[in-house]
DNA sequence: TTGACATACATCGTCACTCGATGTATAATT
DNA sequence: AATTATACATCGAGTGACGATGTATGTCAA
């Protein structure tokens, strides 16, 4: 039931930013509950994530910090600024008339 | 209120397989339909469209003919093939899908 | 009558993004 | 000892949207 990636393009930011604006999380961690989430509808992989999380750091939408986790393994956790809940609110009203218009055009 | 492009990418070919399933049109005439139906949230330009006609037609999910309009212009109908029919249902459906993950995400 | 605008087709180069592959490293499991 | 899971990251190939540009004709107002 994997979603076709074409449609993926445009979702990867604004879904970042609303799991960060619940609470910090890393990479990998991203990875697993977007996939979890979505019961593997999105299949999102390293090659997918990591690109866009230093995108959204370098237009200082989030900020990350080292942490060593329980099991030993390094972590880079990843918060959402101002200007990134800002543009999450954007983001997901912008959602909003996408998913609209769609539906406009295939089902009416 | 233009939706970001990004998000665009994988929904023209659905939308056009709906239109054409509902009659034939011509690729101007689908641009300024998909436009106006969606308050210029969708804002297609000739650059997207044409190569996703041609595109669709040589995947045998559509077939061209031209015909001369009351106005002298000569215009290309589109028209869906079987196949095309098909994939379009298939295209919906997978929207559906599409939307139902990016909500949970995005709203819950 | 002439210039602007709308109609209608089309292509091209640039830019940006996804994805699979690949790499490094450690801990846990088998 | 080998495999799997965790966790970071990059790179190249392929894809596709978009703005710009081109061609051609019809309409309409200044």
């Amino acid at each position: 039931m994997a979603v076709n990636s074409d449609m993926m393009r445009g979702m990867a930011e604004p879904v970042i930013l609303k799991l960060l604006n619940h609470k910090k999380m890393y990479g990998y961690e991203i990875i697993k509950v977007v996939n979890e989430k979505t019961n593997n509808a999105f299949q999102w992989k390293e090659g997918t994530l990591y690109p866009c999380l230093h995108r959204l750091e370098a237009d200082g939408l989030i900020e990350s910090e080292w942490e060593i986790a329980d099991n030993g393994k390094p972590r880079k956790y990843y918060t959402l600024t101002k200007k990134g809940q800002a543009e999450m609110a954007a983001k997901v009203e912008e959602w909003s008339h996408f998913a609209q218009a769609v539906n406009t055009l295939l089902f009416a």
